[in-house]
DNA sequence: GTCTATAGGAAGATAGAC
DNA sequence: GTCTATCTTCCTATAGAC
């Protein structure tokens, strides 16, 4: 692996460990055994390094919400929600940071925005072919509350979780999974609900 | 007002506005216009005080959860919601940052996690009292998730609703009182749930 | 590409006079 | 209680040799 790409990989472990604010140029340097003059050699910043990994991020969750697509049943629900979880977790320090990443870098702002906003279009986009499909039973303007709760849910649960234990457990990605769909769930038919309940079970 | 709780309250509007991280004690005493000097004749350091910050908010959010006794009416929880979301407001910077306050201070983590036992305690409570009532149609299960999630939203409704608005827009605690509210109504009769929309046309 | 050395600056905190 | 002056430490970033 190249130095680039070494520092790149090493910033993202010491971030997500310790917080972007917490983490110094010299222990990146440090870490990977190699002078801070290298380290200024490939990237002129900190912020220069912040940045390229915000595009990782970037991309990764911008793909995974291209697809929402014929998400009907819980099982893909489920499936589809550990993937954008995983990918959270993988950059959980920007969602740790985002309030001081966002007030710090005005270009993050926007682009988180748009993730934001993404997300909210991937999850009205599957409520309502559940609706459609007569699944689902609810109001447009519930559907719109339920949307923002899930976006919000997905968005901080890891944050959340982290409150209580100070270690990420490895179950909370799947507890988080399971937050989300109960929002789904009361207006879910029995049937659904049921199938919710065993995946419960099954994974926690 | 004496000089010691004029530096607590600037350095509680510093820190909301620009997040503790990026508020030095320079900057505080330039703002009060004192000396640094003086600013450490009344805290031996920063962290001293954040501390006394953070027991401000421990004593008011710890008074309002002690009261959640006999708040059945849609528009009892309304209220109730809506001073735990002052409060939540009025000590942005702790929601914001706690991640890594907690990180920071062992001190801090085990007494915010305090707080978001209670908080979840007096969901429990009122949802429970609402099912003894037979207005609330949920299993245990359906409860205890519908309790995290209360709590989830209530804790990081402020801190997402600054991803989309730069600015704290006045609205945006009785939109969290709303999105809240709305993860219960779905288990509520026919009735509450109207009583729910008259809230929101009222106040949104 | 990588190193050593160091500049330049900011932040937390203290000493001692008034 | 309050001020000025200053120390120390830490961090980002650069210069210049190899």
């Amino acid at each position: 692996m190249k130095t680039r790409e070494r520092i790149l990989y090493k910033s993202l472990e010491l971030f997500n460990e310790l917080g972007e604010p917490n983490v110094t140029t010299l222990l990146i340097s440090d870490e990977l055994e190699i002078s801070p003059g290298n380290l200024y050699y490939h990237f002129k910043s900190k912020s220069d390094i912040l940045i390229n990994l915000f595009a990782w991020y970037e991309n990764e969750m911008g793909a995974l919400l291209e697809v929402p697509d014929g998400i009907l049943d819980i099982e893909d629900q489920w499936f589809f929600l550990h993937l954008i979880f995983e990918t959270i977790a993988k950059y959980r320090f920007i969602y740790n940071d985002v309030v001081h990443l966002i007030k710090q870098h005005e270009s993050i702002r926007v682009r988180f925005n748009r993730i934001v906003k993404k997300k909210q279009h991937a999850s009205l986009k599957i409520l309502k072919s559940l609706k459609k499909e007569e699944r689902l039973n609810a109001t447009d303007d519930e559907i719109e509350a339920l949307c923002e709760n899930i976006v919000q849910t997905a968005t901080f649960w890891l944050s959340y979780s982290v409150l209580s234990d100070a270690q990420l457990p490895d179950d909370s990605l799947a507890r988080g999974v399971y937050q989300v769909i109960s929002l789904v769930a009361p207006f879910l038919g029995k049937e659904q609900r049921d199938q919710l309940n065993e995946l419960k079970t099954a994974y926690l």
